[in-house]
DNA sequence: TTCTTCATTATTGTATACACTTTAATTCAT
DNA sequence: ATGAATTAAAGTGTATACAATAATGAAGAA
């Protein structure tokens, strides 16, 4: 490739996957707000795309509930409910408290190590990072452990809650500081390390909870971002 | 509505979730065999809509795990792996032990009752009905529980296992008569009539085990079916 | 001013047109 | 007759055009 072709080229247009995961990234990371509207000429504009890739886009990220589609209206950030926030919570609790029991199945020495490394980088995020980074490390931690386990289907159930859970902390503006998940997740490295499972199930399930009763569950309805300076 | 506008009326357009409904439903109840060739002309035809909503609907169904997408190639009913077929129970059986533990915190007497009407469904069709009359109704006890249980991001969740679990009994070959699964669910009645949680949560991790039991895990290929007389 | 109504504008919903890739068929050489 | 190469057909990927719907703003009446 030469140097011209790469700084003249309109930059190889995206596919809906790519475009899918970008807008979900920036959901995730809180660039963009629930309530937000995501415009179709709008984004195709800022992706260099046509409204046909975005509105695929966004067909997919409705079915994973980070997207609301009013019909006539156009697409939103989702506004979870307090009930299903409360319904998220709960099934993250019931999937990570099997998976983590699988994990101690399958997991092997340079396993938990890789683990102990991920926890290293959320403390020198949570020492100097960004609000961003930070958020996305804890999260990142049920996903490493979930990968490790070994089950695809669970993993990309997970995922999916994962996702909504950061919906949901920015909803719902958590009063916990990410050193309290933090320190939450030493322990649980702990009791991997020691294998004991039934330890490691609770501090799941506690860990999850505690998450939970540091939100303010009320009902309230922020403003939206800007699209351009989120994506672009 | 006159009659005259009822018999020429060209039956309004569906939606893309409409034809999404119907497509998922027609490859649930094994019309469309996993590897069919889902052409979007061909099925546009079929539901009278343009392929712009026949494209969107197989988007949703490949998120549904249900299609396949080929880039360059279409859309085919998806072939699960004998991974994947074996991840689709374990997640089936987290899933629905914490489902049915918590239904049994919830129900009341009628809610038991109509599971019961719904066991007495089952006998039927075992009975006198319709293979498809019959899976259909032994996955739906399934989701039965879960809507009582109140959980609706779990029930969702299991909703889509229940559908990909339809697709990998079909594919390999089950070698279990549906009326295994019936006795399995009076038993599991039995206990929730008795309240006994332990004894219901053992009962639906069992089934699940058994029916997983029942599939014949090879790497096979069927051919596909007809589109129009599975769908029209 | 404030509410209602109507015209205008903007945006979504759908179909269609075209480019490009894959598949199939046909031709030619071996 | 078999296989490779070429050409035609079919189908997918994307953009765009048009129709339908909702949001916006102006004008007029209370």
């Amino acid at each position: 490739m030469s140097a011209v072709s790469s700084l003249r080229a309109p930059a190889a247009a995206l596919d809906t996957e790519a475009i899918h995961t970008r807008i979900a990234e920036a959901i995730a990371a809180h660039r963009l707000p629930p309530g937000t509207k995501l415009g179709e000429e709008a984004l195709g504009e800022i992706f260099g795309v046509s409204r046909t890739k975005i509105r695929q886009a966004l067909f997919q990220l409705a079915g994973d509930k980070l997207v609301t589609l009013i019909p006539g209206r156009g697409a939103f950030v989702a506004q979870p409910s307090v009930r299903e926030a409360r319904e998220v919570f709960e099934a993250r609790r019931v999937i990570e408290a099997a998976i983590v029991a699988r994990y101690l199945e399958v997991a092997n020495d340079s396993n938990i190590d890789i683990l102990a490394d991920h926890i290293t980088l959320e403390e020198q995020a949570v020492a100097g990072g960004s609000a961003q980074s930070r958020n996305h490390l804890l999260g990142d931690f049920h996903e490493v452990i979930a990968k490790t386990a070994g089950n695809a289907v669970l993993t990309e159930i997970l995922s999916e809650l994962v996702a909504r859970t950061s919906l949901i902390t920015l909803f719902y503006q958590s009063t916990r500081g990410a050193a309290d998940s933090l320190g939450e997740h030493r322990q649980l490295l702990e009791a991997i390390r020691q294998r004991n499972v039934d330890a490691a199930v609770r501090l799941m399930h506690q860990h999850l909870s505690n998450v939970e009763r540091g939100l303010v569950l009320r009902e309230e309805t922020p403003a939206g971002a800007d699209l351009r300076s989120a994506l672009a």
